[in-house]
RNA sequence: GCUGGGUUCGUAUAACGGUUAGUACUCAAGAUUCUCAAUCUUGCAAUAGGAGUUCGAUUCUCCUACCCAGUACCA
């Protein structure tokens, strides 16, 4: 029998998500989209003291500026969905509000013995712990120190019933299986084998605030929700040999899903995963859209505010950690989606490269059609005090737009067709702006002052280069003199490309601002 | 510390026992141009180290080193 797929994204609204999270999002995707599936979108925020104001709309925003639309999870206004519909069976997809259905999965694996409670007090863990760090070890609530402890396994019964009754800060812990190779296959990774005297008895479920921890909320709603394949970050990679355990525990190895762990995302420089800080140090965004946390009011800054295009931010992150399998490195997110797979995903964690990131997005830039960019260019003129017309501005996209990364730099590359020159780069007015040239150039300016015919770049071009060749001049000392007055340095577009544009006009301002600026 | 994962040019990666170890980004040089970009060409640069297995190891096994993660009533 053929299983549907169905993968999520199960994020923690803990704060702004992080590129490294968009990845994760985006493989998701990817593998249920190829295989005709569902991609679905949960919230896990079982940690009641972790909430972040507007984390989580920023996680749906976030998606949805990349194109990763889920098929289950989020209404059409981009809401997490609260009560089941026809298209979202599985609502409640906020974890907090499934909060009624984990205590009964909690008690079933005490009743069949895989779990039991206890009643130590995060007081009495806490000294524990200290005990052992004082011996240089690290305390593990496991086989060995269980019954030292206290809990429904080394308690009278009477007890226990007491202590239920009465007391609220009880927990129910998973009883790890003595001595047991757990034997794991990871779709990345291959096989794994664990054996369980290495790992502790870890807390499903927890009487104070009736929440499930991770580990038990996300086994049972993965099996509710009839998710085919986990697909997370290496972090989980731990946890694994438990989550096998409480499926097995549970009867519910038929149906548990396959998993891959992916590989972290790392700091361009030196060693360590990639944070926050990295962003802020080295120049670059480590969030898709720029976040403001709401208790510091401290800003960080986003791929999207930066002038990245949303295809170009995806591809580059999905290039991190896969292939093709060949050369191609350019990919829409419905070709992605084609050529993705899971066996050529890298295991090692990548190195995030900026420089890679701004090639993309140039890449991307130059396939962009030139009214395209008109419009973005627009509203930025608008910003300088510019006031262009459209095919004016058209027109001088048209020119640069090889020249750029960004949208954004389009106006330092281009303004000086926009508004005269208000100074002129010393270097090269030192080094160009000599009598024995500037002489020359003014005469050329007067050729093309004088100039009759078509008012345009080649005819413009070709008769003012065949005036200074003509007059046996130094090309580049007679053009440079010019741009020099045009630009206010020694680069930009050409000479004919320039004064086609602003036209003969604004053209002759120029060269007598320079003459009054830096004299003859 | 312990447990698990990982290791090909600076970075991302290709080569799933046989190649002069390929490609892209970055960097450098050259070509081109009226300059600067763009473009084109060329170049620099890697299998962490050591044992094995094999006719032959980047590829398989083991050891060492280094890196990462986990080791919470956080996810």
């Amino acid at each position: 029998m053929e299983k549907r797929t169905r993968v999520r994204f199960a994020p923690s609204p803990t704060g702004p998500l992080h590129m490294g999270g968009v990845r994760t999002a985006l493989y998701n995707y990817l593998y249920a989209k190829q295989n005709g599936g569902d991609f679905i979108l949960r919230i896990e925020d079982t940690d009641s003291h972790r909430f972040v104001p507007g984390a989580e709309e920023y996680i749906i925003e976030a998606l949805r500026w990349c194109g990763i639309y889920p098929d289950e999870g989020v209404d059409a206004a981009g809401k997490i969905v609260e009560t089941p519909d026809e298209r979202n069976p599985h609502a409640p997809y906020r974890q907090s509000q499934r909060k009624g259905i984990y205590r009964r999965y909690a008690e079933e694996l005490v009743a069949k013995g895989a779990a039991y409670y206890a009643f130590d007090t995060p007081e009495e863990l806490e000294s524990a712990r200290a005990q052992e760090e004082m011996h240089g070890k690290t305390f593990t609530y496991n086989r060995v120190t269980r019954p030292g402890m206290r809990n429904s396994l080394s308690l009278p019964p009477e007890d226990v019933k007491d202590l239920l009754e009465n007391t609220t800060d009880w927990t129910i812990r998973f009883k790890m299986p003595e001595n047991t190779v757990v034997k794991m296959d990871d779709m990345i990774r291959g096989h794994i084998e664990v054996n369980t005297d290495t790992l502790d008895d870890k807390v499903l479920w927890k009487r104070a605030d009736e929440l499930p921890t991770y580990h038990l909320a996300n086994i049972v709603d993965d099996h509710l929700m009839e998710i085919s394949e986990v697909i997370r970050g290496e972090e989980w990679l731990p946890s694994l040999p438990l989550h096998y355990l409480l499926y097995q525990a549970f009867g519910w190895e038929d149906t548990m899903p396959r998993f891959a762990h992916l590989s972290l995302l790392l700091k361009p420089v030196g060693n360590g995963k990639l944070s926050k800080r990295d962003g802020d140090k080295l120049g670059f965004p480590v969030f898709p859209l720029e976040w403001t946390n709401p208790e510091t009011g401290e800003k960080s800054r986003g791929y999207r505010e930066d002038g990245y295009f949303p295809e170009a931010f995806v591809n580059m992150l999905a290039m991190l950690g896969w292939n093709p399998g060949d050369d191609r490195e350019l990919f829409s997110l419905e070709e992605l989606v084609q050529a993705f797979s899971m066996e050529k995903v890298q295991k090692a964690g990548a190195k995030f490269n900026p420089e890679k990131a701004k090639w993309f997005n140039k890449e991307y830039l130059r396939k962009k059609s030139e009214e395209e960019l008109t419009d973005l260019f627009m509203p930025i003129l608008k910003e300088k005090g510019v006031d262009a017309p459209y095919d004016y501005v058209l027109k001088v996209v048209t020119l640069i737009k090889e020249r750029a990364t960004f949208v954004a730099d389009f106006w330092d590359i281009a303004s000086y067709l926009f508004v005269a020159p208000q100074e002129y780069n010393e270097k090269d007015a030192a080094k160009f702006w000599k009598p024995e040239n500037y002489t020359l150039a003014l005469q050329a300016a007067g050729f093309i002052k004088g100039f009759s015919g078509p008012w345009e770049k080649e005819a413009l071009e070709t008769a003012l280069e065949e005036f200074i060749r003509s007059n046996e001049w130094p090309m580049g000392k007679v053009m440079n003199c010019l741009r020099l007055a045009l630009v206010g340095a020694s680069s930009g577009l050409g000479i004919a490309d320039i004064v086609t544009l602003i036209g003969k006009e604004e053209f002759g301002r120029r060269i007598d601002n320079i003459v009054n600026t830096l004299g003859q």
